[in-house]
DNA sequence: GGACATCTAAGGCGGCTTGTCTTACTTTCT
DNA sequence: AGAAAGTAAGACAAGCCGCCTTAGATGTCC
């Protein structure tokens, strides 16, 4: 049984998030962010996990000056797709439709959620008669 | 950051999965199905497997003459449902209605799957009625 | 031009997880 | 008694992950 390492971990999540809330930033106010009078060491470490998002593709850096400058590549909603993709894949053969299923019955959705919901699938059904 | 464990590594999955199919299973079955001519080593695996999932509350053990058999504590639907959670968790601030819509946009279901969905939406504004 | 601060770059490190295996003991059957 | 098969406990290597050290480059101020 193969063991397979997470495509984004904790803490290069954090980063994300912080490139998605605030487009391109550097290490610098990533570091300041995460880790309030952090030292250089929290300095280095910030930049070794871009390091490794960028090796996963899932960040780019730009110079910018003489400073680097990083930007997500990917999208929370690349990431949520992948997320579930995965638990399909490793729990329902790959079908979505049981996830699906699950999380209208179990979420417990309020009267928006479900009004939202019925919205889409209207929708959806029109784009099908189309 | 702290890294968390995997609540349910894959390989012990694979191990859940036989015990979702088949119901209460010795680790001689389990050993044969998932290491087809495997030795006393991989039994050994699947045992330390086994006792894994146990201490995590997943599986149970009750002696059977003098074997161990083996069931599931947890369904497939729980798993789903945590793993759905963690997603959640992680990337929406908790929020269940994120995926769900997620899910409908891009999960491209097939008319019958839509149909069911809306089976679904009709249920619950019912439920909510009453 | 020298001192200082701040950035980049490269890589090492310890603790832990994870799948695997070894060893030793017990029980059953012939 | 000896073989076969089970149980129990724990060791182990590989690799991940968050974190850190070191060294060098670049800009700024007096």
């Amino acid at each position: 049984m193969p063991w397979v390492p997470q495509d984004i971990t904790s803490a290069e999540l954090e980063i994300l998030k912080r490139l998605w809330e605030q487009g391109p930033t550097t290490i610098r106010e990533l570091t300041d962010q995460l880790y309030p009078d952090g030292t250089h060491a929290q300095y280095a470490t910030v930049q070794s996990l871009l390091g490794r998002l960028e090796d996963k593709g899932h960040v780019k850096r730009k110079k910018e000056g003489r400073v680097n400058v990083f930007h997500a590549r990917v999208t929370r909603s690349d990431v949520i797709a992948k997320r579930l993709r995965d638990t399909a894949e490793s729990l329902c053969d790959g079908a979505m439709a049981p996830l699906l299923s699950h999380l209208v019955e179990r979420a417990d959705l309020g009267e928006r959620e479900i009004q939202a919901l019925r919205a889409l699938v209207d929708r959806l059904d029109q784009e099908k008669e189309r």
